[in-house]
DNA sequence: TTGTAGGCGTTATCAG
DNA sequence: CTGATAACGCCTACAA
């Protein structure tokens, strides 16, 4: 079926195609007799406007770029549909990436994001912190809004928002030894830089509770299997306590202490981080670090529609995280 | 910054903008020289082409919609995944958006992506099976290939893939009373086409097993004060399984019975379906119905792409569902 | 208040 | 093999 244009719709109603385009952009000197004729004759048929060449002569696309490594991860889908719900109120539209955790790759995903011309960039997760695509903004993006959710790159159109998951963490390592619980190790995923704060901050705890002892970290796959693995690993090496670097392993790790037997929190007691939505559900109840993932999110869609408006925002923020308690440290 | 265009490029390297394009496309007929010159050139700018201008030329965004009730819903993240890995893989761009659950918004979205000139439409969820979503469909992209995700429209341009969900839950029925179990309900959320459709197949496994009973059905809200609420009125009112509509709401309702000192699957047994991540991971692990919302995500990508390169496609498939057996339902 | 004409950056046709 | 030139559909001075 044919596309029909503002100029058949000029045809059918007597005008050009310009009043046409006044009309559908609400201009203001239009006669109504004529607007009213322009919209009927609209209305009628299925005419809808064609973005792209809008987009073409306005230089405007109105569209948001969205890069997240894998958009399974729990974690980030709420922020997802912050973006693109908060994104869709005020005009844009959102195209969203899976770009992977390469950094080569991901600095692929900016040059092809910037041939669609969009005009702002989100990335989600620490990932994205990283020389390459520091440098692929730099080269391809260098003037167009980019925001971060838990990364930093030092640009000038970069805005930035990270929760303090060092001293988050560090606090957790507080409360399992203000319980008492002497023998604690930490089990992370993958070493993004995010993690690899988690584990400096585990680190200061320790070494600030327990100064005559040494921190005990153990990287450790996703699956089941891997967490398993671990944590059995780490609890017959009389491990009391453990801090996951995100509830989907910790979640992993109840299970499998539960299933073996074990008591929580009075033979072993577990944090996660995230605080995600099963955290709340979870038999025995899971108590996580909130790493502000949900403000974080909100902070910028913020920073990045006040600087879309011709407005500026702080280029760092840097949120508190909480250590919300449950069942799996004990009341 | 100035956007550098195929002119600037072709005015460094000597030649046209018709040859600078055609090297861009992998014309043949370019003289070797001319091309390396021409590459170059580009390379040593940061020149990228302009996808707005090349759509508007070539009649073709290569930009697929996919419209989601609401992006957050966990069953439905993987498919997310899936879509956009596979597009991109094929040269499309995914636009997202979160159309809620109302039929009128739903229709809007159709209109708004058909503005955007998109080349398909991934519709995610059943809910998107009705009369105006048809009608738009009908009205404003009544040319382009639309894939819907356990939802059916009966139009030429549209393919579907299913889940016999009522098949499936009725399975589960007729599992529990193999079981032993006397007194089964089901707990259903908001009452989408999929939703009905569970609730009848429930109905048709009570009247085959238990045809002096009649079905006990209960519609609850989905944040935990409601699901615990309807699960202990029906434990109070002497059932010994539930089936939950899904596994978010099982996994609510795993954690209040545990709470509440009841033993599963002993005192009471439970279902869910979709068989989530956590359904194997929760305390105890989840009896579940897979759905195959995964299968169906790969099938609904494979006719798409089929339809887009010029190929044929099924307008409907059915998929079995399959009982995933764990510990709520006892081994 | 309205129409004409040029431009947005590419692609594609047609000569040469 | 390469270069003009005319679309693609819309917006926007500039004129009228």
């Amino acid at each position: 079926m044919e596309d029909i244009t503002i100029y058949d719709i000029a045809k059918k109603a007597g005008v050009s195609a310009a009043t046409v385009s006044r009309v559908i952009n609400n201009y203001e000197h239009v006669r109504p007799v004529t607007r009213e004729k322009v919209l009927r004759i609209i209305s009628e048929s299925n005419f809808v406007i064609n973005n792209t060449a809008r987009s073409l002569s306005t230089q405007s696309t109105r569209i948001i770029g969205i890069l997240i490594a894998d958009i399974r991860t729990t974690q980030h889908t709420d922020a997802i549909y912050h973006f693109t719900h908060e994104f869709y109120n005020h005009g844009y539209a959102c195209l969203i990436y899976n770009t992977g955790s390469d950094p080569a790759k991901q600095a692929e995903f900016i040059q092809l994001l910037s041939t669609r011309k969009i005009e702002a960039v989100v990335m989600i997760g620490s990932i994205f912190q990283n020389d390459e695509v520091s440098d692929a903004v730099k080269k391809y993006i260098p003037d167009i809004p980019v925001g971060m959710c838990n990364g930093f790159l030092d640009l000038e159109n970069v805005y930035s928002v990270v929760a303090d998951e060092r001293g988050g963490v560090r606090d957790c390592v507080r409360l399992l030894a203000s319980k008492g619980y002497r023998n604690i190790v930490y089990i992370s995923n993958n070493i993004t830089p995010s993690n690899a704060l988690k584990i400096e901050g585990f680190k200061d705890g320790i070494r600030e509770c327990f100064p005559s002892s040494s921190p005990s970290v153990v990287v450790s796959g996703e699956e089941i299997p891997d967490v398993c693995r671990s944590t059995f690993e780490i609890i017959n090496n009389d491990a009391d306590a453990i801090i996951y670097s995100e509830d989907n392993l910790a979640l992993i790790g109840l299970h499998c202490i539960v299933s073996s037997g074990r008591r929580i929190p009075e033979d072993v007691a577990v944090i996660g981080i995230n605080n995600s939505r099963y955290s709340g559900i979870s038999n025995p109840s899971l108590t996580s670090l909130d790493n502000m993932l949900q403000a974080t999110s909100f902070n910028v869609v913020d920073k990045l529609l006040s600087v879309l408006q011709g407005g500026s925002a702080d280029h760092l923020t840097v949120l508190e995280p909480e250590i919300v308690k449950r069942d799996s440290t004990g009341r």
